[in-house]
DNA sequence: AATATTTTTTAGATTAATCTAAAAAGCTAT
DNA sequence: ATAGCTTTTTAGATTAATCTAAAAAATATT
């Protein structure tokens, strides 16, 4: 075992499973999976099984799955690549942020060790992409954003919710309800001095109104 | 058939069967295509089959293969992104120009019109690639370099083989003994005034003597 | 707990690209 | 012009990724 190789479509999974699995820190379903790439569920359990088998996942039948530490080094260094390339994109080609995600998930897979660490210098080693993420190094370590409840945020500063203190299901379902989910982007708006709630605006959404109790369960990583 | 879309894999062909079938007019052999593309010559049939459904190539049974107009302007597409991500990774990148060419042949595969238009724009509309080949525009026309014997090329100039005019079996034999072939890079180092036989070096190999009747009929582009 | 529903897996096909081995076509040299 | 050699094509498998439909396991409901 050399230096395995993976295809892209290989390489697409390890992300998914990586994102999915990281985030609730729970294993990830098979259709869970099969939504997030599109596919069938089917497709999602031979994958699963031939992932498993190079050790990049831990899987098993009717459990769903989760990285493994190998698994974790590869979608660090395809999520690296893939941040690096939206850098460049926004910073030196003048995409517009919304225009980058298709282009940087084809450069994500180019094979090129050179190519990233010389990218990497001529963009001035960047540690975050334009949306804000944190860019990991060449070992897949990068700065940890601080938690912080969306109660401590300023007002007129924008954060992007990373996680919950509560993970109760009556409290996710308000999060669904109001169209908050990880990853969601919030503007403090206002702070009702009254009864401490916040207006805050969804990124390309509404503007909501959150309870006290919720904005100290939220917890967000500011800008 | 609304904007019909190749793989990785057919869009090599087509770029070999370009290659090939323009470099000496003719058609292309099933054997010399299985060598250009480091595979079998049933696959090479197969693809070919297949190719000429989609009407990129011409082909024939047991006749060999020739690019179409159709052909030929997907052939373009991919050289000019192949060329600019070249000059990108020379330019920008600092890489030496041998080590440019297994990256930009992944990089030239990437789908997205908006990213090739803005590259070239931000690399300042480069003619020529760091090896001087042209650069196609966006519709796939280029300047053609122009051809002139070898023996009008100055002392101390490099120039690259592009043809021949004189397509006799015995001056091919004479070149191929020479080692020199189409597309082979020559340096004139010496001329010598009693015979106007001249002296070359060839581009990373060995340097020999031209006699002045073959350098009249080595066409060459100056760099 | 037993049944019903949902989720997940398996079985069996399909498509793209490739291969080996054998058959067919084309060339070449006497 | 034909026998022998080379080139090319076909036939039949193989691998990766996918799908549909059916079976099996897990979860939910009464």
């Amino acid at each position: 075992m050399i230096d395995q190789s993976f295809t892209f479509v290989e390489e697409n999974y390890i992300k998914a499973v990586y994102h999915l699995s990281t985030q609730n820190g729970k294993s990830v379903s098979t259709n869970a999976l099969a939504d997030e790439m599109q596919t069938k569920a089917a497709s999602v359990s031979d994958m699963l099984k031939k992932l498993s088998q190079k050790n990049v996942v831990f899987y098993q039948k009717y459990k769903g799955a989760s990285i493994s530490p190998k698994g974790k080094e590869i979608a660090l260094k395809v999520i690296r690549k893939h941040r690096l390339w939206e850098v460049f994109l926004v910073d030196q080609l003048k995409f517009k942020w919304d225009e980058v995600h298709d282009v940087a998930e084809q450069l994500e897979h180019i094979k090129s060790p050179l190519l990233i660490s010389r990218l990497d210098e001529f963009l001035g080693f960047p540690k975050h992409d334009p949306h804000g993420d944190p860019i990991p190094d060449e070992h897949g370590n990068f700065a940890q954003v601080k938690k912080e409840p969306l109660s401590e945020i300023d007002m007129g500063k924008t954060c992007q919710v990373i996680a919950v203190d509560d993970s109760s299901t009556a409290f996710l379902k308000y999060l669904d309800k109001m169209g908050i989910s990880i990853g969601t982007k919030l503007k403090v708006e206002d702070k009702n001095e009254f009864d401490g709630s916040l207006d805050v605006v969804i990124e390309g959404s509404k503007s909501i109104t959150v309870s006290p109790r919720a904005a100290e369960n939220l917890l967000v990583a500011s800008e």
